[in-house]
DNA sequence: GCCAACGTTGGC
DNA sequence: GCCAACGTTGGC
């Protein structure tokens, strides 16, 4: 099954707040970008992603699941825009911020580091497992 | 708050 | 189809 990361601001919607929509989750609206939308459209039921907090915090602090595939994104004003459902997995025991990410030699080609404008992006086995150990997360 | 990087729009 | 102008994202 494939990774993934999706970002988002914690003032607007923080991971606490995916947390409190419990099984029922939450649409991830919003995008509006053609690569971060072909990515969701290639997301299966039942994989993992990382949470990540960009401006205010800059670091992965959760996991969440997709639960409902690509739909219309209730938001959106044209129908080209499409989202998953999301819903919290775990938070995780200590988050990793960009700067450790940045300082791993196994992490210098994740996305997150090389294209840092998209904001759902694809994440390697190996970048996954390297994370989920700096964290602490052992599923 | 600034600005680099990237994406989109629209005139030609 | 090119590219200049503009808008947005997100790290610093």
């Amino acid at each position: 099954m494939a990774k993934w990361l999706f970002k988002s601001e914690p003032d607007v919607f923080s991971f606490p707040m995916l947390q409190a929509k419990g099984k029922a989750g939450e649409e991830w609206t919003g995008i509006r970008n053609y690569q971060a939308r072909n990515n969701m459209r290639k997301m299966q039921l039942g994989e993992q992603g990382f949470f990540y907090y960009s401006n205010i915090g800059k670091a992965v602090v959760g996991v969440v699941e997709v639960f409902k595939l690509i739909h219309p994104d209730s938001t959106a004003d044209v129908p080209a825009w499409e989202c998953v459902d999301l819903r919290a997995v775990a938070e995780l025991p200590k988050a990793v911020t960009l700067d450790e990410i940045k300082l791993e030699a196994v992490l210098k080609n994740m996305v997150l580091v090389v294209n840092s404008r998209l904001s759902v992006q694809p994440v390697t086995d190996k970048e996954w497992s390297h994370i989920c150990r700096m964290a602490g997360y052992l599923p």
